[in-house]
DNA sequence: TTGTAAGCGTTATCAA
DNA sequence: TTGATAACGCTTACAA
């Protein structure tokens, strides 16, 4: 059915593997075969089988993304990132939405070349018996893991925010989070809010979101202004949270200052002023392919957690 | 490296093709051989190889689904019930965020099973190059294409917001959707909103979201309600753009009733009450995928289109 | 510069 | 009930 070197290569009177040298501009094959073989080719619709390269390649130029929860805007700005910055290194990106797990034990079967985990924590860790299979990268947290990490310095950035929030005279910080979780990412950034605070030996106060989306933040600020004030600054733990908040943010007295985790562009196309700490997204994106791309070309893991240093953006 | 039959055969003492047959529970090996080779073969940690499987079944139980914006919330929703119906029918589903042409051409040399692709008109139609290799559906709008799409009829979910709106004794309305745009899907929301207003001459004013996002929404609205009211009923396009709205909505007056498009339950979790007009997003997703595996098996194509009835939702 | 042939890991057909 | 073997489409020594 489909078309296939031998019929190029009948086609073109010469052999298969002629055809397959000429397709991958071997230098071994002259420019005008060359040239007559790919027109051939391409007039003949042919496209090559991935399937049959990989078996005897042994690769696939084929990444993973295992991305079960499709629905947070900082995240989905990430992934675009790490698409283009795979495509740039010649990798095609392909997404999961299943449980870690699953998508993973599928990408190992399609032989893909590495995978980028966005890990969460304890349910989205992936074994010995898969990883060591496969190139592993995750975006996360600190944790003891079998492959390398990569997140962003939350106790600095939290530093900064609340150092931030000092700075301008604010006597009193809230922070805007999801606070009964097992998210791993979202523990850290409650934690080190505490910590800091207490340090500094500023007021503050922890509301709960209610979950990460917008709409489960929006129900609980709009319960938490029904007895309080936003008087003092906020942090709030991510972009759809801060979205929550925004929908009541006209219900108080003034505009609160509000710094904001993640990073990224959408944040400008806001009226209200939201400043945020965090790491670019294009940035962390480049940092987590080229450690997938490095592991799977040196084929040595290493175990580390590579942390990114945050930044305070000002709008 | 990896474990192959191979491998398994000659820890049992047997050869690989009945280790093949085994782990794919042939009635033609013995009860007790198969449970060995089972055994064996986990203990080995045996994973499949897709791309020998594959060269030789001309199968991948795999299904692309190309989705350029992964960003709208109500397409998340969909996604993710397209990925549990294909895996009740045994495919795995693996999203590509490239444009649909680079992401089909890779997909057709991955040789996957299918494709199913977020049609937005003509920048997002496939070439017949593409869709006469590989079993293409279209979530879409009625338009001339080679392969089945499905959709929503629009017109008819318009006609049921409008009508409702009457029906509570409104005598305007307004749209809030994307209206200088290429996508398709808006540009007939859109046109059929307009029709029938026209055809129940009832009042009507059209208001730009500016794009699809919830922030060019929720700017879109401000400067709109600087100069105007709200007075009318409201049909918004989108559940983002409605979002965008919901920012503003504590301006005015008093809310008003609001329909939105996309049928989807994070409707629920928002404490103004938006009524909502779609197909329920589990019911396109298993239609897609019906219709999708039917032209795998059948291996026949009908390029017919269509339509699934929408629905009014009260909240 | 081009062609031959082995081999990648499976499945499936046929023979034992 | 099991085992040999050809075939899937391709890459890559190696031979011509």
């Amino acid at each position: 059915m489909a078309v296939t070197l031998k019929d190029i290569a009948r086609e073109c009177g010469v052999s298969y593997s002629t055809v397959s040298k000429a397709l991958k501009d071997s230098p071994l094959v002259t420019e005008a075969t060359k040239r007559k073989i790919k027109e051939k080719a391409e007039q003949m619709n042919y496209i090559p089988n991935n399937s049959a390269r990989s078996l005897v390649s042994n690769r696939s130029n084929t990444i993973g993304l295992i991305w079960p929860a499709v629905d947070r805007v900082a995240i989905t700005t990430l992934a675009s990132q790490i698409n283009q910055a795979l495509k740039k290194e010649g990798y095609f990106m392909v997404v999961s939405i299943e449980d870690p797990i699953t998508a993973a034990q599928k990408f190992l079967e399609l032989r893909f070349d590495g995978v980028i985990v966005f890990d969460e924590g304890e349910h989205t860790t992936l074994p010995t018996k898969i990883t060591k299979n496969i190139p592993v990268v995750a975006y996360g947290v600190e944790r003891e893991l079998d492959y390398p990490i990569i997140n962003v310095n939350h106790d600095l950035a939290m530093k900064q925010a609340i150092d931030a929030l000092i700075h301008k005279g604010y006597h009193q910080v809230d922070y805007f989070g999801d606070l009964h979780t097992n998210d791993i990412r979202q523990i850290v950034k409650k934690d080190t809010f505490i910590r800091h605070c207490k340090q500094r030996r500023i007021t503050y106060r922890m509301v709960d979101s209610g979950g990460l989306s917008e709409e489960s933040a929006s129900r609980a600020m709009k319960s938490f202004l029904a007895n309080h004030d936003l008087n003092g600054g906020v942090v709030c733990g991510s972009y759809d949270i801060t979205m929550g908040l925004l929908h009541h943010v006209k219900d108080t007295k003034q505009t609160p200052m509000i710094f904001s985790y993640d990073h990224i562009d959408q944040f400008n196309s806001i009226d209200t002023p939201i400043h945020s700490v965090g790491v670019p997204s294009h940035f962390i994106a480049q940092k987590l392919v080229d450690v997938l791309v490095d592991t799977i070309e040196t084929n040595k893991v290493n175990r580390s957690v590579i942390q990114l240093k945050p930044q305070i953006n000002y709008r």
